[in-house]
DNA sequence: TAGAGAACTCTGTGTTGCAGAGTTTATATT
DNA sequence: AATATAAACTCTGCAACACAGAGTTCTCTA
């Protein structure tokens, strides 16, 4: 089993589990103060989430007060799960991996 | 609760948990095949780990082989038992945590 | 009109992780 | 004696990354 490198970084690790534990769209807003990241970095993650197919960004506003909202994917919650996984397994020494 | 950014890194991660799990000396060669990095890599890792005194690092010979033995410290394991109960915070969702 | 907030993009800097080459010591092989 | 092999490195790039912070657009509010 490989560790997802994309999901293993902290402050993404961070959002992954925020969203699929609240399993519905959450506002860039509450995921910044949730990742402690900047505007510009957050962003950026998001990008790279998005990227792999992990997560979808959609904007709109509200009255006129521009929102984004971010979403776990189908494919993000597999990853998400697989890369839990893979933590279990090391963590626990589960692996009797020896790749020699 | 923080990350540990030093035990983050998931070939340092499994070298940490190997070494925890095992509780005792592990061989280098051991831990290379085991983690999958390169000479290089894996004594820079070593290095990494060394430095924070999280492990100890012991050369010897057996017989006329170089044998190196790595094993890890009290803070070691404190710093891993507490890396650990971040990730179960962060994956399960256990944080409330608003940081605004 | 002057802020303020949302959600960026862009740029620059510093740190990493990594492969791969070269090094040392000692044994085993021819 | 010469060669090869293994262990355990150190060193040198290189490429990727994370991050801060500045600048931008849009709109509302004071």
């Amino acid at each position: 089993m490989e560790a997802n490198e994309i999901i293993h970084q902290t402050v993404r690790l961070k959002i992954m589990s925020a969203l699929n534990t609240a399993n519905e769209a959450m506002e860039f807003t509450r995921l910044k103060s949730l990742s402690g990241a900047t505007d510009g970095n957050l962003g950026s993650h998001l990008n790279t989430l998005e990227g792999a197919g992990y997560v979808t960004v959609e904007k709109d506003f509200v009255g006129k007060k521009p929102r984004t909202r971010v979403t776990i994917t189908k494919a993000g919650k597999q990853a998400f799960a697989r890369h839990v996984a893979y933590l279990r397994d090391v963590l626990e020494g589960a692996s009797t991996g020896d790749a020699s």
